[in-house]
DNA sequence: ATGCTGCATCGACAGACGTCAATGCAATCC
DNA sequence: GGATTGCATTGACGTCTGTCGATGCAGCAT
């Protein structure tokens, strides 16, 4: 039920570090490969209320008995859409009797977010003409 | 060139007022449909590069000379990118002289940084044992 | 054991997506 | 004007994705 792929976005594919994200230098096609199925795994209207279900959900868990009911799709389909959350490494799962139960994994979300944060003081450097362009 | 489209995060698909933000309250159907449009023009390793590419370029600008050939794609399949990044509004184009120029719109990225972040005192850290959960 | 309930997996199918070659259009240069 | 370059659009193609019904499997309850 637990997913080793959260870890990827730590250390080979993701940031590196903890700073280098997204909006200051270019990223490179195995960092970005990465980050894209977390971004796709966002990329559906389902997810992103799953997981904001999920995510304020007091107590931090949600059955799931809780959330397919809250959709008009098939119980598969929720099922299916869970899976890619959990795979992306945004939410995990437990199994306590005869429920389960899902959970956000915070740090992700934190993950993404310091992504797509560009540092405060913006240098600004002055505009660099084309290849090609002789001035 | 410009877009329509990033205003509808700010109205009504997006966060409403600026915090409520998909980790906090159970994102709407319309809400969702919006913020999944943006997140899927993210979820691609091409456009996250190129989104990189033109957010940490110094002066802000990137000629699209010069993201063509960082690729092992055909022209049209970048421009086609773009257009994806443009219609999600987190970038804009000009065009001057010969070339067009692409720009990153920092306030798109901005508010999906926000709406990733979880307030400071957050109610869901530790496990409160839901029901049915005997220790 | 038998049945029932909650959730995951499978197989299938329509629609969306990423890619390309060909073409179109705007701006520049000769 | 005609030729050339830079970028966008079009049309086509294979693949991926979201959805469903059917089925499988694990935990209760009887």
């Amino acid at each position: 039920m637990s997913n080793q792929e959260l870890v990827v976005l730590g250390q080979d594919g993701g940031t590196a570090a903890c700073c280098p994200g997204l909006l200051t230098a270019p990223l490179h096609e195995g960092q970005a490969e990465t980050l894209a199925k977390v971004f796709k795994a966002l990329g559906d209207p389902v997810r992103l209320r799953l997981l904001s279900m999920i995510a304020s959900r007091a107590g931090g868990e949600v059955c799931v008995c809780d959330l397919t009911p809250a959709f008009d799709l098939s119980q598969p389909t929720i099922s299916h859409h869970l899976k890619l959350l959990r795979q992306a490494g945004l939410i995990d799962s437990e199994r306590r009797g005869t429920w389960v139960y899902y959970r956000l994994i915070p740090e992700m979300t934190d993950r993404l977010a310091a992504l797509l944060t560009r540092p405060a003081g913006e240098p600004l450097p002055e505009r660099t003409a084309p290849a090609g362009a002789a001035s």
